[in-house]
DNA sequence: GCCAACGTTGGC
DNA sequence: GCCAACGTTGGC
């Protein structure tokens, strides 16, 4: 099983990677995700041991802000059961599950955030989902060369 | 705060 | 199954 790269977004407002590294043993179930794409990664793509690029969005400085890990792998997300929760949806059962969940662990946060500025300049990252138009999704995969090329050459 | 791009919903 | 209307994402 060769391991996978990826990117995952979050709002540091809400949940930044220094957030990320003060939980508990430094993980986090990466619950609220309502989007199908989204989903199908963590459900059925995401390995144990798969590195993650934590992405700052919705912020001053957008960009790359350090390294995660998969630590467990998919789950039912327990807050579409709850009815107190944003994220509760009544259309997902405990028999069948509408959405799922990933456990991230920190690995490292870079010195500065790599900026999507930056990144949208680089001839070598053209074809990363993330500088595409239009491209919102919050979960995606990461080509190696690229991850290899962002940590090795970035960071 | 604006708005382009995209995803989802629901009427037909 | 089409597609208009609506909601959300997320950079700027």
């Amino acid at each position: 099983m060769t391991k996978k790269y990826w990117l995952m977004k979050s709002e540091p407002d809400t949940f930044s990677i220094d957030d990320l590294r003060e939980r508990p043993d430094s993980k986090e179930s990466w619950d609220g995700v309502r989007n199908y794409q989204a989903r199908n990664f963590m459900r059925d793509e995401m390995k144990k041991g798969d590195l993650i690029l934590f992405y700052h969005s919705s912020c001053k400085v957008p960009g790359i802000a350090g390294v995660a890990k998969v630590s467990m792998e998919s789950h039912p997300d327990p807050t579409c059961w709850d009815k107190s929760s944003a994220y509760y949806d009544p259309k997902s059962t405990k028999e069948s599950p509408r959405w799922f969940m990933v456990e991230v662990c920190f690995k490292k946060k870079f010195k500065s955030v790599i900026e999507l500025s930056k990144l949208k300049e680089l001839p070598e990252l053209k074809d990363m989902i993330l500088v595409q138009k239009g491209s919102r999704l919050s979960i995606q995969p990461v080509k190696k060369e690229h991850y290899d090329f962002i940590v090795n050459n970035l960071a």
